[in-house]
DNA sequence: TATGAATGAGGTTTCATTCAT
DNA sequence: AATGAATGAAACCTCATTCAT
């Protein structure tokens, strides 16, 4: 059977340009961004590329769907391990300064579709936000279940959660704020959080 | 002295050209941006606009320093309503969804400059994250003397309280949440603010 | 083998871009010339003159190559037939005088070029000029070798040689003679610069 | 008689500008060079320069006129002197040596316009070349009056002279011989042509 | 007369995309 | 399926020239 052979050797095609195209955004962006330049460094023909990715704004769809799973891995990895609310959102936090400081390239990327111009971008990016903010919401639901907090409006108190994570860090990273630093600050943050919800009440 | 009244056309028209380049800019990105049609909105020809910008770059820059001071003023203005420290994080925080709501374009520009690819754009971007967190530093340490609360690291702190207005409010709006919902948060951020100054003691 | 049939009439096409950019820069110059209207002549698209040459620039170089090429093939031609000396000269001159005549674009790009404030262009220019001398110095290093002259310095010589030739011939025919008149001065010439040679000795 | 006084003003001025003009055409060629530049270096404004010269063309060509005016004096000058015709022919050499030294940038302006493709401009280089050729002729009349050389045609032959002096140490300083050898060659090549000469009878 | 702000035509070059092989 | 040669739209910027003052 060549035809799941030829389908793994696709998707494996697919996955590397995916990887080249990742690299070339987050150095150039989307408009400086040189899809030949992408085919050459994937070792691929110039044609080749349309016959995975429609257009140029189709990739960028694509790979903004791949690093969005990717992150969105590392975030859930992070939270699934075991332990009060506080010590997990410790875990949100660093998992967050080490994807800011490792994926740096890729958070760019997300921010600038975020809040860039591009429509279809943004709604993409918005999606990988909502995925945040539902495995957030998770984790305060289980600890709201196990009486660990008592929040009014679970969704809300996440994106709290998350700007005092995710944007926080890049924030600080964008001042300066060494990684180094950003890992001191993952306990007091936590304290925050936590001292925050008595508000919710 | 018709020398003054040059100068004033002169400033006026380098304002309006500069309200024009915000809004392309913010509708289509820098690179998109046509300054071709900037000129044409503007009212002038196509090379005046380099009589008063050595060229596209030079005036993205002009324009981001523009809705900056824009910006600063709007949020200056807010803090400096008297008041105890919650009620000035109220303001602040309706103050951003105003902008949120009414300068969106504004700060779409300054978000993809922020967390773009472009040094020199990321540079400027940077100097209005730094006067913002400077300007609630000093509304914290003023809050601080009067002895409404103790907090460590004044500027760190600074950055927490942007990072749960300014980024909370534009993922929020992102997110689909109207100017209405965003405005009945107000207290219940500033109480959540409040609250966590607890933990920094 | 595809590879040489497309070797071939990438060569092809390399070459016609090129006598269709030596028309155009002969008959605007370099800065007047147009690169559109040369790829429109050439029947070829604006971009695809771009996958032949780097820029405007190299293509004008890759030009005075060529013409370059192209006359000093017709003066060894002509220097090539047997005869004394004064022969030999009448040859040259006569051989000038067609180029001058049939060539004259050359003529005009090449001088431009030699006269020019393009510093690379000039260079370039110059080797034509040397590789003229050189010819002739040959020439005249055999005649000396057969006795028919003594020169004290052959390379100088051989300039004075091209001085009456060709500077010669190009002068008269800006001043407005005819080719029919040049022709009838070929053995005129030919004497003059033989008898001159006495000088040398 | 103020009229008198702004007509001396305003040819000042004109000379003024020509003699910028004449720097700056030298420096870039007529295309590359900036009018506004012109008339900065000229102390003048931008639009002044067209009160004094219909267009940029115009300019060219007045300033052509100028420096011929300016060369040919210096070659008059050379041939004034007495003495027999050799000397007077090495006068000739020594002069032209002297103007492509010193006035290098004129000669670059002057053979660009004698080669180059602007017709009007070629037409005005071609009358300091029949000037030239009238200067030498002259000389070669009287030298024939006084019996020094008997030649067929006068106009040919100071073509060739020409081409023996100016052409000759054009090219040799192209090649780069410095202004040093080609003086110890005055002698030389005014041998060359005297000798010539006899050929011509 | 002198000025210089304003103009806009014009041209090189890039690069996403197509399509014949 | 894979290729890459060919295409041509698109845009920044310069600069000669005009004209109101």
């Amino acid at each position: 059977m060549p035809k799941i052979v030829d389908e793994q050797m696709r998707e494996a095609t697919r996955q590397h340009i995916l990887h080249e195209a990742a690299k070339e955004f987050a150095r150039l962006g989307f408009d400086q961004a040189n899809i030949n330049l992408i085919a050459e460094k994937a070792g691929i023909g110039k044609g080749t590329i349309y016959l995975y990715f429609e257009n140029k704004r189709e990739l960028f769809l694509a790979m903004l769907r791949f690093i969005a799973q990717s992150q969105l891995a590392a975030i859930r990895g992070a939270l699934a391990q075991h332990g009060n609310l506080q010590m997990r959102l410790e875990q949100l936090f660093l998992a967050f300064v080490r994807l800011a400081e490792k994926e740096s390239d890729s958070f760019n990327v997300y921010m600038s579709a975020l809040y860039g111009v591009n429509r279809a971008f943004r709604t993409e990016a918005t999606k990988l936000l909502r995925d945040y903010v539902a495995v957030i919401a998770l984790v305060l639901e289980e600890a709201q279940v196990r009486g660990e907090i008592r929040v009014r409006n679970i969704d809300t108190t996440a994106l709290m959660v998350l700007s005092l994570t995710e944007s926080f860090i890049l924030s600080a990273r964008v001042l300066g704020q060494s990684e180094q630093t950003l890992v001191t600050q993952a306990s007091q943050t936590a304290q925050f959080i936590m001292q925050g919800f008595v508000a919710s009440v």
